[in-house]
DNA sequence: GATGAATGAGTCTTCATTCAT
DNA sequence: TATGAATGAAGACTCATTCAT
């Protein structure tokens, strides 16, 4: 609640709630991610998602006709801008098919990764047995494009002969994996470990650059 | 309530031994991972839980004191022995590096990623926020302990030369990953979607084990 | 909660020179007494009440310190106009008994069961157990005066010699029964069944006060 | 609640609640006709549904999955039952046609109007707007079977001669309507205002009996 | 005055847990 | 031991009422 504890200089005025409908929809979407990936849906509640806005529970009702509506939106919300902006920044690029590549995963935990979207993740697969349509959506606009753009980069430098041919798309499978799964972790067991127990971001994608790129060297070279 | 106070949680390391009578229904134990692990602590029922065991929501309070017990039970239960037939295997091999590697892979997957060990991975990612102890736990038995193994294969064959030299515990950590998402995958996102649309499991491991192989060839030999 | 304390209840016998200005929205009475109607007190939101009248929720504090009074003032404003209309035409009336009683039961239909009073007897014979001061107003304002009118209608046919002899007060009870009856199905029952099952208020009306003449019909002329 | 407070007597134990599957339907039944009867449907809450009936909230959701349900078996639970014992009485009978109608009313008064359908049927005249369902099903079972019986009654009176000719289907409807007005009026205005006030049913019905047969008296006998 | 965003007490409904049978 | 009827605390949702704008 903000201030409703009667101000100690009576001259001033505290209104016991302001008027804010541009920002509400925006706070109570940031909170409800927090619980939502925190805790998981069931185990989320309205009481907390409104407090945690800063308004009461009621107020949640004048934007969001119900948990599961503003569950949508949650995932709604947060998927479509944060991966536009990852997708733009590959598609563009001129970078060579190495090079690109190593983009590509940087990209990916930078703009992903490494934001909200990641408890996105962790939410989704968290909840894709009760919300198996969300689940869907997710994997429609999500998942398989983004590896079929990896699978795109990497076959491209396999067919200039920088990369060595394989299975592409399976390839592409397994090398979003530790990403999404770091991005998970981060949300999951690795906030319940101590820190020196845990592998830095940093170091585990350089590593996972390095071993993509040593997997695909052309040996013909 | 979900509990989240650490000290609140039941006993997860309660020695083996102390395993209660031979007759206590397994089938609770199942019934209730199989719905934890689709649904979730918090949506899961006990009635239902109860009923997909065939018996009455009140014979399981003869078994489990409350849902929470029942859930540790059913983590501490499924992990250890799970964990101890795929350890055997490992350690007791005294194939090549690259074989023993191999090994490794396969053999996780066949005794965790293609179990009922999978759906608790699946579980204690999504709850770790409501149940740190239990994926402290978790991290600690299971996570830690793999991680160290498989670095330690991998180690060796650096030692020997058939490897060529790298960050060991970070690529322990990378090469683990897509085995463990995949596994979370199937109780999640794949059980979503269309078959056609999935990568299949042999697939996705054959090309993993290959890319791991490629990216270790030591270039020296 | 719906006020069930007979002494909370706002004032009833509001004199009418007490009447807010002009101005205030007769639209929001209206619009009340046909929700009210309809869904009964305790089902009608404010907020459907206010925008049937094309106002704000806000709005309607201004004029009705809360619903209860809301309640009240759509009882008060439409019962006392319309009954004294009604009033005045059979007092005034020198016609035979005969044509006197027939005028009385189609100046009530006309004046109260044709109109929005049809609506406020079906609300209070609804309401009667959550708002007993408002039906004991009713009876006292409304029911037990125009009975007596009617009793004193047969009673001055029955003096003169043109009605026989009976119990006047139970059969003004009795004759009012069927108008007030089909008044409050207009508004109930009748609306919810297909027109062609419906018995039309005509010929009911033509029925009644048929069947009351012949009731009342002196054997001895 | 059943005795939750200990007992003085250490020796003899007071059971918190007992199991009684088979009477808990008809007591909540019960227990929601009157509170629907007095208050309406909105403004009865199911915790006080429960309460009269000696139970808690909870279980009143074993019996009923919902309050639509409960109200709906009111109705149902009702009106069949008691309806059919006043239609045998009046089927069977072969009393002249004069014995006979007095004899319908004066049944249909001790089969229904005393009955606890009189409230069912206060509730039904209340409750249209929000249950047309109802209404309509009310209507088609209840009322409009009623008064073809009546009309078959009233119609071989005046087939023998006995009875004058008139609009048998409008005398119905009209001669029905004190009947149920007076029926509804004990649940409502009749039971606010002092009973020095009110008509008593047995003055009611006989004067309405005596009337309808003074209105068919056939003039040509 | 008029508005409608914000509030929070109240009600329906669920479900973990208890306990009479 | 097993059952499932009964409980009651908790959580989703509504809506009369207030008040900043």
């Amino acid at each position: 609640m903000t201030a409703s504890a009667p101000s100690a200089q009576p001259g001033l005025h505290t209104p016991r709630w302001e008027r804010r409908k541009e920002s509400r929809p925006a706070e109570l979407l940031a909170a409800a991610l927090d619980l939502f990936v925190e805790r998981g849906y069931a185990a989320t509640r309205l009481d907390d998602v409104a407090s945690r806005a800063g308004v009461s529970k009621g107020t949640l009702y004048l934007y969001f006709s119900n948990k599961e509506e503003l569950f949508t939106a949650v995932v709604r919300e947060n998927i479509l801008p944060l991966l536009a902006r990852f997708r733009e920044g590959i598609e563009r690029s001129d970078a060579e098919p190495a090079a690109l590549l190593e983009g590509f995963f940087r990209a990916w935990w930078a703009h992903v990764g490494a934001t909200r979207l990641s408890g996105i993740a962790k939410l989704i697969v968290s909840e894709a047995g009760n919300f198996p349509d969300v689940a869907r959506f997710f994997h429609e606009e999500v998942i398989h494009p983004t590896g079929e753009l990896l699978a795109l980069v990497i076959r491209r430098g396999i067919e200039c002969g920088d990369f060595r041919p394989l299975d592409v798309e399976a390839a592409a499978h397994v090398w979003m994996a530790p990403l999404v799964m770091k991005a998970i972790s981060s949300h999951s067991i690795d906030s319940c470990c101590p820190l020196h127990e845990q592998m830095p971001p940093q170091r585990f994608l350089d590593t996972h650059v390095e071993l993509v790129l040593a997997a695909l060297r052309n040996p013909r070279r």
